[in-house]
DNA sequence: GTATCGATTAGC
DNA sequence: CTAATCGATACA
């Protein structure tokens, strides 16, 4: 689970969609050409927040991973709100439950989570992780492409609760990536497997 | 300096 | 399908 406490309140949601980027390595990485000020938090050590603005209008949300293999980090894509539901529509222009936090992008804006909170640490500050059995609720955790990138496709580093309603991604039931050219490769698969 | 694109979203 | 909207990036 992520929490987010801020001054208007508190936020939270479980975690049911991810995406890894490798750093360096994953050319759909922002690290992939190197450290700039935009991305500098994810050359630093693990356990901060990596957050970034883009299109001209949205923020999102990164954990930075893996110190030792340099600038990776894991993108958060949705999320099942479990708390400050009222306070996440407030900020939110939807009042469905599902569409509060279904994208990276909505995720960020229902946390008021902007550039201000780069760096942040997440054993430090007002942005947490909480531990919470995952499991056990019927949904299966499955893998496939990554969404919204062109290079790098054949990783399927993303991450999501089959079937959830709140992810994101064009279907619930995994992932059919929206606007893909060339791989149409299946998107779901069980994980592990 | 200008041109293009983007780890997106909402609306038609 | 595409407008929105601006920082990062590429290039003349």
């Amino acid at each position: 689970m992520l929490v987010r406490e801020h001054a208007d309140g508190v936020t939270a949601g479980r975690i049911v969609e991810v995406e890894a980027y490798r750093g360096a390595r994953d050319a759909a990485s922002h690290a992939c050409r190197g450290r700039t000020p935009r991305n500098a938090v994810m050359f630093g050590p693990a356990g901060h927040a990596y957050v970034y603005f883009t299109y001209g209008m949205h923020h999102c949300v990164n954990l930075v991973a893996r110190e030792r293999t340099g600038a990776s980090a894991v993108l958060i894509r949705a999320l099942e709100p479990l708390a400050g539901l009222d306070l996440m529509r407030a900020r939110r222009r939807f009042t469905e439950t599902t569409r509060l936090t279904r994208g990276p992008g909505c995720v960020a804006q229902a946390l008021a989570l902007t550039r201000a909170d780069d760096g942040a640490d997440l054993t430090r500050s007002a942005l947490w992780l909480s531990d919470l059995p995952a499991d056990r609720l019927g949904y299966r955790v499955a893998r496939g492409p990554r969404i919204g990138i062109r290079l790098a496709t054949r990783f399927e580093w993303r991450f999501f609760l089959t079937g959830h309603p709140c992810v994101s991604g064009g279907s619930a039931r995994g992932g059919a990536p929206r606007r893909r050219e060339g791989a149409r490769r299946e998107g779901a698969r069980a994980f592990p497997g």
